[in-house]
DNA sequence: CACAGGATCCACT
DNA sequence: GTGGATCCTGTGA
């Protein structure tokens, strides 16, 4: 069952911590990428310090963040990597879930070919956001997309759910954001191999 | 128009 | 554990 808007327009925090175990599922020429999300963090614009919208800063840039919830909000970061944010909340309210980490399911060769890495080890494809987007194909061009009605990037609930704990963290490298530093808003599923940091 | 700096990754030690 | 890659954005002149 895919997400529908109900479930991405709430708070951006409980969004963060609900998309844990939540299929990821890219389209790319037919083939299916499918990964789960492992690891998430929330930042909650405008009052967050971390958040690109602190102060309702609008600009070309983070204009995604204040559509309602349910899109994405891709940007570059160091000049070379793309990070994957899906936006919450109702419109107006700037806050986005930043895709840390994920746990390859389908669609592996496809990924180890986008990241071309030395190595075969599969936990090293997706654990990380700089990552995932480029084992996943996710580009500037998904941002602003809609992932309720979009064919090519979407999120789906599994049959199941995982079965791992659920940690609670401080956010990374943020060390700029002041008190909202060390705000416990990243979520990870505790033990999973896939996780960027423990 | 110029410039500083960043929600990272990889190879190498 | 360290350093270099690399470029867009926001800001201020």
């Amino acid at each position: 069952m895919r997400l529908d808007y109900d479930f991405y327009r709430r708070d951006v925090v409980v969004v963060a911590e609900e998309l844990l175990g939540m299929n990821l599922v890219r389209i790319l020429d037919g083939k299916r990428l499918v990964c789960r999300i492992v690891e998430t963090e929330a930042y909650r614009g405008p009052e967050d310090k971390g958040c690109h919208a602190y102060g309702n800063r609008r600009t070309k840039r983070t204009e995604a963040m204040f559509h309602p919830g349910g899109c994405a909000y891709i940007y570059l970061i160091y000049g070379m990597h793309y990070m994957l944010n899906i936006v919450a909340a109702e419109a107006d309210q700037p806050q986005a879930v930043l895709i840390r980490a994920g746990e390859p399911l389908e669609g592996v060769e496809e990924m180890q070919r986008l990241r071309g890495l030395k190595t075969n080890d599969q936990r090293q494809l997706l654990n990380g956001p700089g990552k995932l987007c480029q084992a996943l194909a996710i580009t500037m061009a998904f941002n602003g997309y809609d992932l309720v009605t979009g064919e090519e990037l979407f999120v789906e609930r599994p049959q199941t759910l995982p079965d791992y704990p659920i940690a609670r963290a401080k956010r990374i490298n943020i060390d700029y954001a002041e008190e909202y530093k060390d705000k416990l808003w990243r979520f990870y599923l505790a033990g999973n191999p896939n996780v960027s940091r423990s």
